[in-house]
DNA sequence: ATACTAACTTGTCTTAGACAAAAGACAAAT
DNA sequence: ATTTGTCTTTTGTCTAAGACAAGTTAGTAT
């Protein structure tokens, strides 16, 4: 079966604005769909293929230019140079039987053995060292396997949804005693930002090191952030971008954040958005690169305020 | 505080399209924004609140030369005489004061009392009837609070991400032996569609029932969907429309999966679209109002099946 | 090397016109 | 009294090309 679609369907799948698609097709030629009866646009599957793989180097930093003309194979070639070494990264070596053997899970769309699985692994290694070590490298794997179309959506899907279900009741199951310390979080993730797992994720590592948690979950208006934050009065705002995020989008953001916020509230943000290694100091937000670095961060600031 | 607004900043909060937007401007004289020193348009706080009512009403069926027009006062009785109904009919008597109480700890953002009273109610009524009885009137209850501007949107957030975290524990929790029976059933929610928590208390009605079940999450896209439910092959396709949704929107999706499913997978919907209350008969799909429904179609269908 | 300016790139806004699909109105037929 | 068919109006979304600001790169001067 082969699907066809209109410059909305495009819009929608990519995250790409029609604008933005129609002055591409003017300025570089690609993508001329065909026309419909109406001379509508009209889109196949090879370019929203294309599009989608052009969408995620447009996200790590390269320039439309350079990107919208390529051809397929370099676009394959130039996304998996930018993913490979991430995943290659994340994920220790002994892990990397255990990371084949869950993506495998997620291909069989076996929603219960997965969650057994990864619930088994939280019990063995602890909630922190399950994300940093087997969660999230096996995140990557599967959002790379989605890009180069050998995962469908769903399974995608899926797996998104066992891992928010493994990781909510991983935190409810937490030893009581270890709850209610400072400092105080506030969680959420801005309104262009659908990606959850990263914020449960974070909130997990919150969780486990015992801290006062409010997670206002995905999608928070910045104006309404900061409505919130004046209430709640946190120690910490902590925000996940995913790489989804245009980096002059995401760096705007945090701008203006710390600009509204008291000066004592202060701002950590993790997540895989490329804009998140542009920060040049500590004066805007506190960034994260790894989990770990957050345990040690949560370590640092206790020692620091009491 | 007073925030001005850029046309995407409205069309993200709203979900009315810049074209929209502009061409009410052009033809019904609102919104009217004033214009920056580049010519841009700017909306105010006072617009944004307009349009979100204005919004509402044309989820219900209303049309727009009628409502665009319509000051303030005008579209929150409107508004009001929609929702009131709804909310007084879903709740009993004799929980009223129960919701209130449970009303005044969301906007206390008071999230560790909300969660347990909410799993206690739980514990006591059992899943099904707690979402019927309690947690579905008090989401309704909450969107029309945020809708008047009496809740922040920060506090339905709050709400929302309690709500999920609740039912994922108490569906965990429920006994293993009602677990795996038929039908099978595949949950998701299609691409337009952002609200998670009506899917989840849906998921949580079979959990209840002890059917195997696949939830794939939110915004599924239509195709990726058909392919999905090719794959999993269930019993029974579970989709859920919120009353964020246009209704000839839904009207075209739901043809369009039951053109492209195999007839043996019945497609089960519910939420509160407005489309859903227009579907003729069972042909398309077999449309739920109200939890208990559930419950009985799932029993009939065993008894049907086996 | 560093800093400053100039040129280029790129996304998003602007205009106004066209049109198809949906909804409403209304008459004719059952 | 309800249904059916046709005509009109409403409404959202598409189209085009131009303008421009903010970001990036390149080139020159210090």
């Amino acid at each position: 079966m082969t699907w066809i679609y209109t410059i909305s369907d495009i819009e929608r799948d990519t995250g790409i604005a029609k604008d933005r698609l129609r002055v591409w097709e003017r300025r570089y030629g690609f993508p001329l769909p065909q026309r419909d009866d109406t001379q509508e646009r009209v889109y196949d599957e090879d370019q929203l293929l294309r599009l989608r793989l052009i969408k995620r180097l447009l996200d790590v930093g390269m320039r439309a230019g350079r990107v919208v003309p390529m051809p397929l194979e370099v676009l394959q070639r130039e996304v998996e140079s930018v993913t490979t070494p991430i995943v290659a990264r994340v994920a220790a070596q002994e892990d990397q039987a255990l990371l084949a053997h869950l993506v495998s899970l997620v291909k069989a769309t076996n929603r219960r053995v997965l969650h057994q699985t990864l619930m088994q692994i939280i019990a063995e290694r602890g909630l922190a060292d399950a994300i940093e070590e087997v969660i999230a490298p096996l995140g990557a794997q599967v959002g790379e396997f989605w890009l180069s179309g050998q995962m469908a959506i769903y399974q995608e899907h899926l797996f998104t949804a066992v891992v928010k279900s493994v990781l909510m009741q991983a935190m409810e199951q937490l030893p009581l005693q270890a709850n209610g310390k400072p400092p105080r979080v506030l969680l959420a993730t801005l309104s262009t930002e659908r990606h959850e797992v990263g914020l449960l994720m974070a909130e997990s590592m919150f969780a486990q090191a015992g801290c006062e948690r409010l997670s206002l979950g995905p999608s928070m208006p910045l104006t309404e952030a900061v409505t919130a934050c004046l209430a709640v009065k946190p120690d910490i705002f902590a925000l996940s971008f995913s790489s989804q995020n245009a980096p002059k989008e995401v760096l705007s953001q945090l701008r203006q954040l710390r600009g509204m916020l008291p000066p004592e509230t202060e701002i950590w943000v993790g997540g895989s958005a490329v804009a998140l290694r542009l920060i040049p100091d500590a004066k805007v937000a506190k960034v994260f690169g790894r989990a770990k670095e957050l345990r040690d961060a949560i370590e640092a600031w206790r020692i620091a305020r009491h």
